[in-house]
DNA sequence: TATGAATGAGCGTTCATTCAT
DNA sequence: AATGAATGAACGCTCATTCAT
């Protein structure tokens, strides 16, 4: 049995793992990523059924979530759900790419008008990561814990994408002096971890405002350029 | 064997009779602390199982592990997993808090052995999460996968353990003169969260060392009271 | 729908959260009085159910009835039963109350077409029970088979009430002179004994008129007030 | 679904039915009614065994039942009862053959002892049967409420014993004039399940005595051959 | 002989999904 | 488009039975 030692060691950061032996198949999940958005009768209900299940899928894990749940929460009847909806897990995935995206794109356009300057980027993106965590915690919790293949449904590239965007604004601080990082990636990562793991089992009671203070005075020094007593 | 008088005389005609001591616990030894010499509960087929376990979780959402599959892997009958586990969530319940009672723990064999100074504390500290973090990196991908109820199964006893304890130390620090945080509960929750997002979805290729002198880099500054350009 | 606001918000970091109403039960129409037009749970398919499982029941013990076995009988789907009846055990009770309420009725309507006369009113009951016993004689052999509970589930009020019945009219029998019995609740349970014990182990080839007749000779010599050579 | 009309018309009485299309059969179960009487090295445990589970079995129907439960009662290990007894069935068959043993040898005892006369003679069994049921009322809930295959057990052959015991008191009875019955073994019927239901459902706080001497009353007259207003 | 850990067939039940209306 | 009754694959779990000790 100590021969059998589990080979679990995720090959791929950022998804499920495979097993050694490949009798874990991931199965192929029937959702295309892109999206040919199929004819959507009624937009506001696909929103509503969005928000009633995004507040269902933060109040429990994937697997206690039912679908007839949602259907009565939404007052509709449960096939409804399928008409804007491929399947249970599509509607996760919808609603976390939503979410993400709304996060990417209200980091992007508050990049654009502010300063050029490396602090008051790093600034833009902490108070915007701060925000979404105050207003929306759960989504947080929703990115990973609940989602496999995440890869196939296009949610990592949205991921990768905001860590792109902060690696961007550390990179251009490095180059211009104004931060010291040896691994600027990391640190996106951990900006983002932080984020979730105040969003998910932070402190209460914490207004978006001191949380982006308090995080921009932790990540500001921790990225400060102009002396280094890590020691 | 005489005094064992039965006490299941009808108490009420008409209905089935109930026990006299109501719920009568069979006295299922689980592992109590001496028996004959007989076969027992075997630890070390429970270490099997929750190892085998663990693996499943990581690789895939709490819904799609079949405990069918963890007892073929296990070589065991399905069944056993029963004597040893309460149910699928009690066994990832199990090795949830496993995990994370080893982390705390080797969390705190360190601080006992490490010069009573700040700045070296938060190293130990980082360096036992660092560690944690990419020598088991599944383990954080499954702390929310079943966590509703984690209050009663005590795991957020054993996370708000590791929260207090950097707390502690870094209030300590504050004391001191060496830190300067006006909300370490935050920066704990950032430290934590910061270790899982690398472990989840991290750069791969990554040093246990590496990391922790990373965060020591990122973290040590932006605790460090000597300056404090955030701005 | 804007005013269905969800009530969501994490009242509480660091567990997943709970509703605001509890329970909230699903409102399953379950035979709900008005419906649009639309599929209605279907009160004949919930008969068809009863009537295989009645004789499924009746076959075998308890434990050893397979569902899926009344499914296959009914082509249904498994799944269905459980549309209909809350659990096997409920699937029986249902049988049950539903025979037993029959007999109940079928003895009441009796007796308000008959003479207002002793003997012609314990004709009528015994009539009832014997036309039962032979037509659905394996009623008989189900009530004791998951009863306990019989409290909960309303049956033993049923049971009750037919022994009532009988005792009234023994009763007013012996107000009248017309029938001597010291204990008429013992005869009570005497006749629906008797009547039980034909119906589950008595000699074939009987028919409900001879049975009825037999039992008249006996239980109304039995009760006759007229002599009492029980000696 | 009208042509399918349930065939479950009790082809014998006195046993669980089997279906039209045989595909219920029933599962020829695996003890010889006749008793090598396996070695039984303890005798005394095996009436140990057998006294705690008929409570067990007296307390909640077959399937409810644990063997796990009983061994503990007993303080035994589960794999004893396997020593004494072939099955969980077997181990309930042998509890009924003791039981109804007992009640066929006392009645077999008490009418040698008794006068030969008719009414002396049914005194005896009815007495012993009251005896019976009041101070083993559980015996009775068991004899067919949870017994299927009696016949292969031997059960069966046993409870005709008793009823033919009966019978041929009735008859002598009738040969001498001293009762009137056109159908003995109905009757005999009726008198056990009489007391099958006053032991089951009957009124509580009831000595043998009382019991017996009403019996004989409703019986006694019943049987009677003295005149016969039955109507 | 006695034990109780181990087994695994087999169950009741659930719930995402389909489809007739 | 909308519904919800129907489905049935698939699950977690139980427990009579076995067997190594």
């Amino acid at each position: 049995m100590d021969g059998a030692r589990i080979a679990l060691i995720p090959l791929c950061k950022n998804e499920y793992i495979d097993e050694e032996d490949g009798d874990f198949t991931i199965p192929t999940s029937q959702f295309s990523s892109s999206l040919p958005p199929m004819q959507r009768p009624d937009e506001k209900k696909r929103r509503d059924i969005m928000k009633i299940a995004e507040a269902a899928f933060a109040a429990r894990p994937f697997h206690e979530v039912r679908l007839e749940e949602i259907a009565a929460r939404a007052r509709i009847g449960k096939g409804t759900i399928y008409i804007y909806f491929r399947s249970k897990e599509n509607l996760l995935v919808e609603i976390l790419r939503e979410g993400l995206g709304d996060l990417q794109a209200s980091i992007e356009r508050r990049l654009l008008q502010c300063p050029d300057e490396s602090v008051a980027k790093l600034r833009a993106i902490v108070t915007e990561l701060a925000t979404f965590a105050i207003s929306r915690p759960y989504m947080y919790s929703l990115v990973r814990s609940v989602l496999p293949r995440s890869c196939e449904t296009g949610l990592s590239g949205i991921h990768k994408g905001i860590v792109k965007k902060i690696v961007e604004v550390i990179e251009k601080g490095v180059e211009r002096g104004d931060f010291a990082d040896t691994h600027p990636a990391l640190t996106a990562h951990y900006l983002l971890g932080a984020v979730r793991g105040v969003a998910i089992s932070g402190p209460g009671k914490l207004s978006a405002e001191e949380f982006a203070e308090h995080l921009m005075v932790v990540f500001g020094r921790g990225l400060c350029a102009r002396e280094g007593a890590s020691r």
